[in-house]
RNA sequence: GCGCGGUUAGCUCAGUUGGUAGAGCAUCCCCUUGACGUGGGGAGGGUCACAGGUUCGAAUCCUGUAUCGCGCACCA
């Protein structure tokens, strides 16, 4: 040791002298006649107590135990006399689980948080349902099987579609098992005989019923629109599939007749015949809007119309620029705008059409140089940036760039409907938490566009429409009864496309419950709390709430809670190709379920991501073994000792604990109401470790071996109390261990916890 | 460009209506205690991003600046 150290150690041995002698008092109230009590009353307990508490065993037991009792449904509570018939219900509904997916660390927290919540409701009596569901994840299945198919050998697209379907199907169902079993791993309470599947029945048709609704309310319409289109899994996206990618590349400026223009696809040009530039631009006065110019172009003379539209930058480039309205939603508004001819110069698989002349049938991804060699030898080139920085729209699933293209689809009108959702949201009939995604879902619904419902892809629900192929009418056919176009008389054929995954799930909520005449519709419409990552709220969130008011004339819940992500240990996304991804039952398997949903929820205030390291969770499955050997202790300790209700004869050091409790269990109930979760949580942990471990048992000891019959009978009764209200009030949170040290606790005409009084005092 | 957040102890974050800051982990010291060493006792560590303002009093309210995220819309 050195000179340094031997100092500190100097300051600290004296003041820790003080410590060492109450350290020796207790020591001398030890002895061993004590020790040989300790070891009577120890024999006494369940001897499951001596050993350490094992995670793995205990839940599986326990999980199969309230599944079996049945009381996961809001009706066996009512029946066990648990819950009042008339009691207040409360109600969540599950975010649909991808029934092919595996649990990911975000599930985890959603699990915990919703089971939270439940049984926490459930408590209190109220009449709780936790709706368990499973999502098809349409286009993310398909690309699973896709790879599956590829190893086979096999391609969906020499699969008919309806086979294709079933094949999906059988796939999904079998694995759905997994993530089925990965869920009540987490120790979820939520009612599996209510549990719903995005495809059933009577899912769809209530879809299918909300999609004619729209069609006779005129908010539906059939539109070409740009769509974003990847050419290799040869489906349409949302902007919500689509990832940017920033690229350098090369931009090209080209003369087009008199004009210069900048491109970074010189392959769309095939077909640009208009030219575009500002009203207001001097450099081009002399040109008037709807002029013609002979020029030479790529493959020959052509004609190009001048168009004059405020749309153009005349701060880039040189701010002039041809447009090709079929693969580019700028160019495509431009058009509608002028009422401009639109080409198709691209097809489905990114080759060119005979638009391109001697290029046709070329893949764009070759066709670039070729086309830029040709108009060099044109002397077309005016000059090439070789390093242009820009964003390119790609699939995130292959990361093929997405073309544009020009598709027919159908679209909702959604100016009426959120109009209606932003009047509830303005009243608060639907509040948000945190509060500040109030202001971005106001800004998203006042700013709202048309929404276009139909994808490309097999796996999802049919859109139960026909089409007329000459006069490209739309008819809703619920019946598929309709054989020709009302307008034209041409033959109808059926629509081969699938209703966008967020159409369906937007109607979650009510179609669930078996809206309208369903009896869980009466009872629990509208929900209670949609609790959800925040990063869906426009996609998933604020559509629910739009369809919710339209379909059934009420909000679909009353409680936004919106999760943040859940990163990795160093605050991170996780990523597969980061390597950094923690599956959360590796998690469970070493810390325990209770442990793990500590450490998700614990300080994890809502809208804000998670660092999930170990090291916290670590710190809870301490906890965990904590809140064990203070069962150990208590029991051991009162052994022979009932609880009794309304024990009244307490100590006066022991009525100022009592009141203490009080508080704090206020206080935390206050939490709770609040979703003040992430405190409700702190704040037990710190009250079971650092008051009722640390302090009062420590203090007990003494008074055990050495106090009147009076101090001990009374100190023994708030020893059995205080940890019957701690694991009352810890349950929500931490199910599976207070559950396995209640069934020990002595306390007559107890049920399961899970079904017992939250501890409001 | 428009919108929304964050900036507090070495790290991850709390701080509920304004009353001179808290937790967990980490660090350091002490304790072979009889529920638990997955433990117990103790200690150090923060001008609460910055600048103004309101107030008797501001991490907290207002204005501005810096900086880091995120979302939406986008440049041909």
């Amino acid at each position: 040791m050195n000179e340094s150290q031997a100092k500190t150690g100097d300051s600290a041995t004296n003041r820790d002298s003080d410590v060492s002698k109450s350290g020796d008092k207790a020591k001398n109230i030890g002895s061993d006649a004590f020790k040989a009590l300790r070891d009577k009353q120890e024999a006494s307990i369940s001897p499951k107590f001596l050993k350490p508490y094992d995670p793995a065993s205990t839940e599986e037991r326990i999980y199969a135990m309230w599944e079996k009792s049945g009381c996961f449904n809001p009706d066996k509570c009512i029946e066990a006399g648990a819950t009042k018939k008339d009691a207040k219900p409360f109600t969540i509904i599950m975010p649909p689980t991808n029934a092919n997916g595996s649990l990911h660390a975000g599930h985890g927290l959603v699990m915990s948080i919703e089971d939270m919540m439940t049984r926490y409701n459930r408590m209190r009596g109220r009449k709780t349902l936790w709706l368990p569901g499973l999502d098809h994840a349409g286009f993310e299945t398909q690309v699973v099987y896709e790879k599956k198919l590829e190893k086979e050998g096999r391609t969906r697209f020499e699969i008919e579609p309806k086979k294709l379907y079933e094949e999906i199907m059988d796939f999904t169902m079998t694995n759905s098992s997994n993530i089925k079993s990965q869920i009540r791993k987490m120790g979820a309470s939520c009612d599996w005989s209510r549990e719903k599947f995005t495809l059933d029945q009577d899912i769809v048709k209530t879809v299918y019923s909300t999609f004619k609704r729209l069609e006779d309310d005129k908010l539906l319409y059939r539109g070409k629109r740009i769509v974003s289109w990847c050419p290799r899994h040869q489906t349409s996206f949302s902007d919500l599939e689509i990832k940017d990618e920033e690229r350098i590349e090369e931009f090209y400026y080209l003369k087009y007749g008199p004009f210069v223009i900048g491109t970074t696809r010189p392959e769309t040009k095939f077909g640009d015949k208009y030219v575009v530039m500002h009203p207001d631009d001097k450099r081009y006065a002399k040109y008037k809007d709807g002029q013609k110019i002979d020029l030479e172009w790529i493959n020959g003379p052509i004609t190009a119309t001048i168009v004059k539209d405020e749309a153009i930058d005349m701060a880039f480039g040189t701010g002039v620029m041809t447009i090709t309205p079929w693969h580019d939603p700028v160019d495509f508004a431009i058009a509608e705008r002028h009422g401009l001819d639109k080409e198709q110069i691209i097809d489905e698989h990114g080759k060119l059409l005979p638009i391109a002349g001697d290029f046709a049938g070329m893949h764009i991804k070759k066709a670039r140089q070729a086309i830029i060699e040709k108009l060099m030898t044109k002397g077309l080139v005016d000059k090439i940036d070789p390093k242009y920085k820009h964003v390119v729209r790609t699939c995130y699933k292959c990361g093929t760039i997405v073309e544009p293209q020009i598709k027919s689809q159908w679209f909702i009108r959604m100016k009426p409907l959120a109009e209606k959702a932003l009047g509830k949201i303005k009243t608060g009939e639907v509040k948000y938490i945190p509060d500040h995604y109030e202001k971005i879902t106001t800004y998203w619904l006042e700013n709202i566009v048309d929404w276009n419902i139909s994808r490309q892809i097999v796996w999802g629900i049919p859109i139960p429409a026909k089409l007329c192929n000459k006069c490209d009418k739309g008819f809703v056919d619920l019946e598929d009864k309709l054989k020709t176009c009302d307008s034209c008389g041409s033959d109808l054929i059926r629509d081969g496309d699938t209703f966008d995954t967020w159409f369906s799930s937007g109607q979650w909520p009510f179609a669930t419950l078996g809206y309208p005449d369903n009896k869980d519709f009466k009872d629990f419409y509208p929900t209670d709390v949609m609790e959800t990552a925040g990063e869906i709220i426009f996609f998933w969130v604020s559509r629910m709430i739009m369809l919710g008011l339209y379909v059934t004339g009420q909000v679909p819940f009353r409680t936004v809670y919106l999760h943040g992500l859940v990163l990795d240990a160093k605050g991170q996304k996780m990523s597969k190709s980061k390597f950094n991804v923690i599956n959360p039952l590796d998690l469970t398997a070493k810390f325990g379920t209770d442990a793990f949903r500590m450490g998700l929820m614990v300080g994890n205030t809502p809208g804000t991501s998670l660092a999930l390291s170990e090291d916290k969770i670590s710190t809870y499955k301490k906890f965990a073994n904590k809140l064990w050997n203070i069962a150990r202790f208590v029991y051991a300790s009162c052994s022979g000792t009932e609880l009794i209700q309304d024990f009244k004869a307490y100590s006066k050091a022991d009525e100022i604990l009592r009141n203490e409790r009080h508080t704090l269990m206020t206080d935390i109930t206050s939490d709770m109401e609040n979703f003040r979760f992430y405190l409700a949580g702190e704040k037990l942990y710190h009250y079971a470790w650092h008051q009722f471990a640390d302090v009062i048992l420590e203090q007990s000891k003494a008074i055990l071996a050495n106090g009147t019959p009076e101090e001990i009978a009374s100190r023994k009764q708030l020893l059995l109390h205080t940890f019957e209200k701690i694991l009352r009030a810890l349950h929500p949170f931490m199910p599976f261990i207070t559950e396995e040290i209640w069934s020990e606790m002595p306390l007559k005409g107890k049920r399961m916890l899970m079904i017992e009084k939250w501890p409001i005092l």
